[in-house]
DNA sequence: ATGAAAGCGCTAACAG
DNA sequence: CTGTTAGCGCTTTCAT
């Protein structure tokens, strides 16, 4: 039997709400110093663990919070994840992590055995620029902060990648190595991602003054290797000149790399193939992608230290934080092929 | 304000009571067809969501399971951890993930958090050989169910791979390859994957009848990247000739493949290696790897399903589940080169 | 078949 | 500073 509350209060000789008063930092000061220490070293002795789901009951906080990310297997979000815990575990929350394998369904009933489970706060990767669910929730009264991914009004505290500049880097990165011919391949634009990064991509052709060419633009419908491959093909089979890509993310990056192999078309040599997020295993692909650097850990580290503010104080203005990024060049990409102008 | 148990009770016309054996599955033979319908339909009506914080506290069940992984960054544990969930959400239960990275200190800290949590059961990826402390939760009360690696003791419930059988599918592969010289980069032997899948390799040799050279298996402290290269380099300063390596697991044999690299031998021409595990990427990389694919999600799943047996019946007597694994032949094995007897 | 009453372990008024 | 009282939302005897 687990010793409750009620047997430390009776070894120590007092009442269960002085024990209880004593046991907790915040109302400590409220009791004599000398029974505080009598309560505390008999809770010791008779090694008692508070029980957090009584104190829940009464409390309503579980010092639980929910994180939802979309996909465990983009190797993106484990280090994400990671960051929330490194900051949340000293500030002794726990996190109950969910999947929703991009499915919105699952999202609900991950978000409801959350609610359910009287989770102090959600951490969520999953936000799509239009989400009236994350308003829902938000409107609940427990806060709500959104990582790597915003939603289009910034009601909502987040911590995302500076996507715009990323994409920036990339287009100086392949303008450097004299490509023109530049195809972008936008990830969803019910995502921020996909939005900033076109955005990005848009305005920095535009400031080094390239043309844009709105058949080497296509959007995507999903993150997804199938998806960047299909758009690479499409690119292709329309007969499309370009020598390289900027794909959305590293994911796309991967599936049009495997669409110009199918096509016999080298890479680097003919095509150079950017991804973004620089994702673990990254630097084995081949050829080792090039890629823009994300601080994923740190992404997460800050999205949890926003919430622990919110927590606090939760009527504070939605803070956004947004974290730089960085170009890492590696083998995909290579100076353009003299006298050539790309497949096709 | 959430609706409760009362007001679904005070909606209907009955009493709380009536309502908890209504809306509970097991008691609902208790009720009046007619009632229980009633009591269902205000229920959906008004949206209640039973609090399952509540329910606990009476019952002391959470219907929470502990799931607790040595690294969620290797992209072994993700699809394990998936396979948990999709078995367990239609039970009802919802997982409590969390990430040890190999430290023992934090996996105490992640388990203390999860028996305060009040979780029903657990299910652990970080089994030890030897480990005290899952012997204590065991005794605890809670049952505990291993995945992927198990205890030396049979007493804990398991799922795992098969190892040895694993192994001798990567010998006779590399054999049938012409392979004689064949090097084994051991895991760690407090894991029992380590273990089996050495005993494993040295049962295979032996009955394909090779005889074994001792200078050419080497037992690795951890499955990293950095340990895998580290061995190879031993291999390599060692002056030890071989033709073919079979890593512990996929991680080691890229760090191995690095180390090979560094020294100027060509995978697979001049040296094969082969890895276990079958992660994510690992078609990917370069060159492509040989590997023994284990069923991931299946893993998860099973190991879900022994927890929610023994959560019925507590009882019941250890299982132990060993899945089959198969062979991934990839770029990074070769035939033989002739004439050539390996590096050094 | 249903209602009444008690209590899971804890905390938060309110007294004193 | 400490004890009393009440109750979080639910389940479970025990009556009826």
């Amino acid at each position: 039997m687990p010793v409750t509350l009620r047997d430390v209060a009776a070894a120590a000789g007092v009442h269960p709400a002085t024990a209880s008063r004593a046991l907790n930092q915040q109302t400590r000061s409220l009791v004599n110093d000398e029974t505080a220490r009598r309560v505390l070293e008999t809770a010791a002795g008779l090694g008692y663990r508070p029980n957090p789901i009584a104190r829940g009951l009464k409390t309503s906080r579980s010092y639980t919070v929910g994180v939802v990310v979309p996909d465990l297997r983009n190797p993106l979000f484990p280090p994400i994840a990671r960051g929330i815990e490194d900051r949340l575990e000293p500030a002794g929350y726990t996190s109950l992590l969910a999947n929703t394998d991009n499915d919105p369904e699952r999202e609900r009933l991950s978000f409801d055995a959350m609610r359910a489970r009287q989770v102090d706060g959600y951490i969520t990767a999953t936000a799509r620029s239009e989400h009236p669910l994350l308003h829902e929730l938000a409107a609940n009264g427990r806060p709500l902060v959104l990582v790597n991914r915003a939603t289009a009004d910034e009601s909502l505290p987040s911590v995302v990648p500076d996507d715009r500049d990323g994409m920036r880097q990339a287009v100086e990165h392949v303008v450097a190595l004299g490509h023109r011919r530049i195809a972008h391949l936008a990830g969803p634009f019910s995502l921020s991602t996909g939005v900033h990064r076109h955005e990005g991509f848009v305005q920095a052709m535009e400031s080094v003054g390239l043309e844009l060419d709105r058949e080497l633009i296509l959007m995507g419908s999903r993150y997804s290797e199938e998806e960047g491959a299909r758009m690479c093909r499409e690119l292709l089979d329309g007969g499309r000149r370009f020598t390289a890509v900027l794909a959305g993310n590293d994911l796309m990056a991967l599936g049009c790399m495997d669409a110009l192999r199918e096509a016999g078309i080298d890479c680097p040599r003919e095509v150079s193939v950017v991804g973004f997020n620089d994702m673990d295993w990254s630097d084995r692909f081949s050829p080792p992608l090039t890629t823009m650097r994300i601080p994923h850990h740190q992404l997460g580290v800050e999205a949890a230290d926003l919430l622990l503010e919110r927590l606090a104080t939760p009527d504070a203005a939605a803070r956004h934080v947004v974290l730089p990024v960085s170009l890492v060049v590696r083998g995909s990409t290579a100076p353009v092929a003299s006298g050539r102008s790309g497949p096709a």
